[in-house]
DNA sequence: TATAAATAGGATAAAACTATCCGAATACAA
DNA sequence: TTGTATTCGGATAGTTTTATCCTATTTATA
């Protein structure tokens, strides 16, 4: 469904959320080992989502990745695909057609509008705050 | 979504459904410029298809692609996506977790479940012949 | 039987995605 | 000011997906 990147930086996000509400600036390495992804590929993630904004880098000694407490709430799981992936996973035609619309439309259009329409919804209306309390609360894991 | 060899696999199905219907074998080159796809690419994936008794293939001259005319209405999409992608896309988990059930959960389990599930019904509910129907009638399209 | 029209399938190439390596830049602290 | 811990970013490598090429095989027809 997502890519590889886009997995990791959900996770990476949840893990980098759940600290910055204790002021803890979490390093390369300690997201890389808490979400079970490679450090190296997993910089580049970091990277790509400090550059949209949505965490924030701090180089030098005592750096790392955090973000700030009061945005936790307000960032929506579709922004970290989009800055990721894309927006094609819930635009994009089903089938790949160029142009697929009401018009014109695919073979399965409208048998996928529903589901895509929902995925939209789900990415839209989800942030990092749930997800990083249930964390939290034990009620859902980052690996394994 | 799916793989682009899934979204030739299921244009190219449709494709020589309605033509079965007619009792017209078609050939790779036919399918492919139908569909707008790569013919040797295209070709692979017909071979596949037919390996999993989705289409038949008649080599030699006045050869080509058909399906039982009988058989269309009971070949689901769901059928052709799994000969093709596999059941990952509804079956594992959205953001790469190794085990992810209702015990151990990753982050977004549940609010994926709704979208896999609804994706499932969708493919194992929808059947080669009401989209090709939909192609005779000129309601749908298959390429542009 | 010879020829032509097809698909089958192995080998290879190109592109995209995933992953790694390493030096540069930065910033804190001693 | 120097050393150390860190991220940044360019280069490179490995893997998978997508695409192409070529030869072998099959089959209808003349």
């Amino acid at each position: 469904m997502f890519s590889k990147a886009c997995e990791y930086g959900i996770k990476a996000s949840i893990f980098i959320a759940l600290n910055s509400y204790e002021s803890n600036r979490v390093s390369l390495k300690a997201i890389a080992k808490e979400i079970d992804s490679p450090e190296a590929f997993t910089a580049k993630i970091l990277q790509d989502l400090a550059r949209h904004g949505i965490i924030n880098s701090v180089k030098g000694a005592y750096g790392g990745f955090e973000i700030d407490k009061h945005a936790i709430a307000s960032i929506k799981l579709s922004q970290i695909v989009n800055a990721i992936d894309g927006d094609s996973i819930y635009k994009g035609c089903g089938l790949g057609l160029h142009t697929c619309d009401e018009l014109h439309p695919c073979p399965v259009h409208d048998k996928f509008k529903t589901v895509r329409d929902e995925l939209k919804f789900m990415l839209e209306n989800t942030n990092l705050e749930e997800l990083a309390l249930d964390i939290k609360s034990g009620v859902s894991f980052l690996k394994t």
